[in-house]
RNA sequence: GCGAUGGUGGCGAAAUCGGCAGACGCACAGGACUUAAAAUCCUGGGCCUCGUAAGGGGCGUGUGGGUUCAAGUCCCACCCGUCGCACCA
């Protein structure tokens, strides 16, 4: 028996949908909204592997669905193209980004064309293309063009920024300014690679040094974004948001909100104080020692003369070590002793500054007070080097009377108490912690700190500023001009976008700034509106710069006025933002977070109306390939789409990557599978058609039987509620079965059938066109309503009972479902198998559960 | 180490509120159709055990306990897998 014609089919309705534009979405206020969003990609030369596209025939599905439901349905495309693999390939093959881009993102359009995904590609948006990137530089510039106003808490114009009446000189103004800018230049350590004459992302430093390349930290002049200023509304407005759970708990984390104090140790015979960030001020009468991370800037100064040689030295082999060696698991501690000591402000007594590489710079103030009797690493520490260790915090709140700990807890020589307790010997003349629990003893002990000036309540986040700038080519070019008497200016409006050049070669230009710097003729230039040379910024920004805020284009992309209309943001966003965003785990920290901040900063400006981006997000899992492995050219593992859709046909693809599991899990491609859900589609197609491909002799305009209804109104209520919740694999069981059942049936009735098509419209949208078709409907079946079911059509007449003698089950009758509890009982107790097991025994209670079972307790 | 999440047949998996474990599919076995094969259709099946058979009995959702008439589901302890973070003071 022949299949039944899939290419042909999909073909031929793939032009339908693209001729009639079924899938364009029009701005009609009037109907409720539903945006759908895929996390759009990158467009690899390496085109699709049947893997990418699980998340996209999942929003595919829901669109179709939400639209035969009558929802607006927003569900758009585009292509993240700015990277480094496109510019290494250009590197390579002299062909320019540009060009390869497009070549590549024609790949991708086809392959999704292919399976019959829906998108609107007259909204398609490509981060590369100047009408896109000019928003997405414009949006830069809102951002550099701000200060974060703590008390109104918000972003505010930098020309609203108050400047001190001291300041009165044009270039100081200037100055603060940039200071208090959202996007500010700095000089921090970044990862310098000599032989490759480039920085190096923290996530590529890995790759490299495996090649023998040699990766150092070196401070450099890079843009950064002030995303910190965010943190403290990135927490917040994470708890609401219908997302995974390990997201948000990521997201969390990486911001990594701690409360504690920030304390002054005075150096002694210096002017100089350490200022230390602690969670545990409480345990301050125990901070034996002090800790300078080696890039502390009081290092070089305090340090004495005997000591130097030693700190250069240490400070000189932290430098060379990357992050990734400073915090290697289960390394021994090491330091040095500076030679000076500092004053502990609550005992008087003089404590060694020491340098040691397990203190960060960049958390914190860069110092700690070290508690070894209280703190894991402390102790570690002081035991390494031999630094005394004192208590002053127990489990036991009688210590005082007895000098006793609980027998649980350790000798303070050996190991750290890092629990709560109770103070012990934390005193002195102005203040008191002895006996009081820890919660107590912090809020003591920083209301003290605060009245005498040596420190105060202090919240610390684990969030850092964003590095904004690449020495790279392939991205957008920063728009901001420099003049040679040392002064600046931003583009305005009317001058983006700035575009990027054309150029020769895309290596970096070998002084650590990127290619755009050999080229004179686009850095070097009069500007027209001063008069006066100026020269370009030559870093671009990193790839995370589009899919920042691309989501909002697509609601509005041609508007060459504004990044967006207002009106049709509020419509599209509605009260929450995006109703689905589907994409990989992978982003659960660095795009979902960037993404949020910058919305944050346009939701201040009143430019988007909604606190958040993304609503609910939905993370689809990945597929392995058959053997199990992760796909990859190496492993020759790689599964084709174009290979499946050639021998299968694109909705066997995709009604097999619904059915494979459920969507967020990780699961192997099975070849095998897909010819099972083939199977099905034909079976399904035989149902219905005959093989003339023509209504089926079977099909009848014939009333149902109760049965019959019962197991259409199950389909519907089932598939309805499955994708509602994400759960297409159940959906597509539950479809397998009426065809089952219905192939069993000689007369099928049409209304049935037709049911069963609209149904399984979202998931094989081909073949259920055709099947709609062949029924004799003229309509397209994506443009039909959903069929909606009677809960009284569920309600059976009969129902079956399991019989148990002490809660085994020994029987199943089937009784009348309308039939009283005490004679399905008495109809029970009779059963043969139920009678052979109570025996001679007694029935001491009986538990019966309406229409499910009876239970007979015995003894 | 910390955080999240998962563990069910030979395989992918299902199971609403604690109520028939294994739906649906793959693979497998038997049968029908066929000269034959493919395709298709029908039937079977968790494991062990007793029985020639019909049929019966026991065990079974990572492990060990607990609650309950009843546990994949709830509680406690532990083991293993996956992902993320990992000296953040």
């Amino acid at each position: 028996m022949a299949a039944y014609p899939f290419a042909d089919i999909e073909q031929k309705w793939q032009n339908f949908w693209q001729e009639h534009h079924i899938n364009t979405t029009q701005d009609d206020f009037s109907k409720p909204k539903y945006y759908i969003l895929d996390m759009f990609p990158y467009p690899s030369g390496a085109g699709l592997h049947v893997g990418h596209p699980v998340g996209y025939v999942a929003t595919d599905i829901i669109a179709r669905y939400k639209k035969m439901k009558g929802f607006n349905v927003l569900h758009p495309m585009g292509f993240d193209a700015f990277g480094l693999p496109t510019e290494r390939y250009s590197m390579v093959t002299g062909i320019h980004p540009i060009e390869a881009t497009a070549q590549n993102v024609e790949t991708y359009k086809r392959q999704l064309g292919m399976l019959g995904l829906n998108y609107d590609w007259s909204r398609e948006v490509n981060t590369t293309h100047p009408d896109f990137y000019k928003w997405t530089q414009w949006i830069f510039l809102k951002i550099y063009n701000s200060w974060y106003d703590k008390v109104l808490n918000k972003a505010r114009p930098i020309d609203e920024l108050p400047i001190p009446s001291e300041l009165t000189d044009d270039i100081e103004i200037d100055k603060y300014r940039d200071e208090h800018r959202l996007a500010f230049i700095a000089n921090i350590p970044v990862n310098w690679c000599e032989a490759l004459g480039t920085v190096l992302a923290n996530e590529e430093v890995d790759e490299w040094t495996g090649k023998g390349y040699t990766v150092e930290r070196r401070p450099m002049r890079q843009w950064m974004l002030k995303i910190t200023e965010y943190a403290d509304r990135l927490l917040e407005d994470l708890e609401p948001l219908n997302w995974p759970t390990s997201t948000k708990e990521m997201q969390k984390h990486w911001i990594g909100k701690s409360v504690g104090a920030e304390i002054s140790f005075p150096v002694l015979g210096e002017e100089d104080s350490i200022r230390v960030f602690t969670t545990r001020p409480d345990t301050v009468f125990g901070a034996t020692y002090i800790v300078l991370s080696p890039e502390h800037p009081l290092v070089e100064k305090i340090t004495t003369d005997d000591c130097r040689i030693a700190v250069d030295e240490y400070r000189k082999q932290a430098s060379l070590k990357s992050d990734l060696e400073r915090t290697e698991l289960s390394k021994e501690k090491t330091g040095v002793f500076i030679g000076e000591y500092a004053l502990n402000p609550a005992t008087k007594k003089e404590v060694p500054i020491w340098i040691a590489d397990y203190v960060l710079a960049h958390y914190g103030t860069g110092a700690i007070m070290a508690v070894p009797g209280h703190d894991e690493r402390d102790h570690e520490f002081a035991s390494a080097v031999g630094l005394p260790i004192v208590r002053v915090v127990t489990s036991n709140p009688r210590y005082f009377e007895e000098r006793l700990v609980n027998d649980n807890e350790p000798d303070i020589t050996v190991a750290a108490f890092t629990d709560y307790g109770f103070n012990v010997d934390s005193f002195n003349n102005e203040v008191s912690l002895d006996g009081l629990p820890t919660q107590e003893a912090k809020e003591k002990i920083i209301a003290w700190l605060e009245e005498t000036g040596i420190g105060e309540r202090k919240v610390q986040f684990r969030l850092r500023d964003w590095l904004f700038s690449r020495q790279r080519y392939w991205g957008e070019p920063v728009p901001i001009m420099y003049f040679d008497d040392g002064t600046k200016r931003s583009l305005d409006e009317d001058e983006l976008p700035l575009v990027l050049p054309e150029v020769e070669n895309y290596n970096p230009a070998g002084t650590g700034e990127s290619p755009l710097a050999t080229v004179d003729s686009w850095v070097n230039f009069i500007d027209k509106k001063t008069g006066k040379h100026a020269r370009l910024e030559t870093n671009t920004m990193p790839q995370w710069g589009g899919s920042c805020w691309y989501y909002l284009r697509y609601l509005d992309p041609h508007n060459s006025n504004a990044f967006c209309d207002f009106t049709k943001q509020q419509y599209w966003m509605g009260d929450n933002g995006v109703d689905l965003y589907v994409g990989g785990a992978e982003h659960a920290v660095l795009h979902l977070l960037y993404a949020r901040f910058w919305h944050k900063v346009l939701f201040d400006y009143g430019l988007v109306s909604t606190k958040e981006p993304f609503a609910k997000l939905f993370h689809q899992g990945m597929i392995l390939g058959e053997d199990n492995r992760k796909m990859s050219k190496s492993m020759k593992n790689v599964v084709n789409p174009d290979d499946v859709v050639r021998e299968f046909g694109a909705d066997s693809l995709r009604v097999f990557e619904m059915f494979m599991g459920p969507l967020e899990s990780v699961k192997p491609w099975a070849t095998k599978g897909v010819e099972g859900v083939s199977r099905f589609l034909n079976r399904a197609w035989r149902m219905i058609a005959n093989e003339e491909y023509e209504l089926s002799e079977h099909v009848q305009d014939i009333q149902m039987t109760p049965k019959q209804e019962f197991i259409v109104h199950s389909l519907i209520k089932k598939v309805e509620e499955d994708i509602e919740s994400l759960g297409f694999n159940t959906a597509v069981s539950q479809m397998m079965i009426f065809v089952n059942e219905f192939t069993q049936t000689e007369i099928k009735p049409r209304q049935a059938m037709e049911t069963f098509v609209l149904c399984l419209a979202p998931f094989a949208p081909h073949i259920s066109e055709e099947l709609w078709r062949i029924m004799g409907k003229t309509t397209s079946v994506c443009l039909e309503k959903f069929p909606t079911w009677d809960a009284d059509k569920l309600v059976q007449s009969t129902v079956e009972i399991v019989l148990q003698v002490n809660s085994k089950i020994r029987s199943k009758i089937i009784v009348s479902a309308d039939a009283h509890q005490e004679s399905i009982e008495q109809i029970a107790l009779l059963d043969e198998h139920v009678q052979k097991h109570i025996g001679t025994m007694t029935v001491r209670k009986v538990i019966s559960v309406k229409g499910k079972l009876v239970n007979f307790i015995v003894g």
